[in-house]
DNA sequence: ATTATATTTCGTTTAATAGCGAAATGAAAT
DNA sequence: ATTTCATTTCGCTATTAAACGAAATATAAT
């Protein structure tokens, strides 16, 4: 992996929205709307972050209907990726912030979220 | 760790000079113009780099007369930093410009190079 | 004391990034 | 086929970050 492979890498995590999205995601699966709901941001926002985070191989996308759910890569092309993953899972465990979202995303109801 | 803290983290991290400095710094102990030297920037931009790597925990600088010394952080305050920092001991080690960059500096002397 | 050298701080410019809303796309329901 | 809804792409604006040179600071040598 290039210097220039590992900056990108580093440079997803270094949003704290997109740490936000990758702690949600590690809880479960969960759909555009359902993100943008809890992060209040614009839905395009929201599609820019999860874009960055799939490029890099953090997480993978997969259809169902008119939902794209969004979920943590099960099994990464590149072991750093896994390992960054795992640190992840315990890094960063004890902020209010985190600790809310995962709160509010046990709640969410996509059908009532999304359409209004 | 908050998320503002652990974004702090991956800031630093998401900087190819950045990590061209920590790999160096890895291999041996420089000041900034044994640096600046190798990375071809302004002293100015070095020493800002260095005072990012400084202030996040990754380094540690020592004065040695005229000269400040840096080095890689020998007993870091937060687990999290030791963990990167020999993370990245095994990562990013075929990249060419990382390989060119240690040569270099085993033959940089700060006598020769620093004063002009 | 003055000069020389290494580094930091400051002010500015340029480039990159995050944010938004509007328009475009694609799939589902009517 | 048209409408509806979720998502992405596009164009724009505001903020942040990286780069530089000049000025300020600090130490060493003369």
């Amino acid at each position: 992996m290039t210097i220039k492979e590992n900056t990108k890498l580093f440079k997803a995590l270094s949003d704290p929205n997109r740490l936000r999205i990758l702690k949600m995601l590690q809880t479960k699966s969960l759909c555009v709307c359902e993100i943008t709901n809890v992060l209040n941001l614009a839905t395009s926002t929201v599609s820019k972050h999860l874009s960055i985070l799939r490029d890099t191989g953090f997480i993978i996308e997969e259809k169902d209907g008119k939902w794209v759910n969004y979920m943590i890569n099960p099994k990464p092309f590149d072991q750093r990726i896994s390992s960054v993953l795992s640190t992840l899972d315990f890094w960063i465990s004890d902020d209010n912030l985190i600790i809310s979202d995962k709160q509010k995303i046990q709640k969410v109801d996509r059908n009532e979220v999304c359409s209004r």
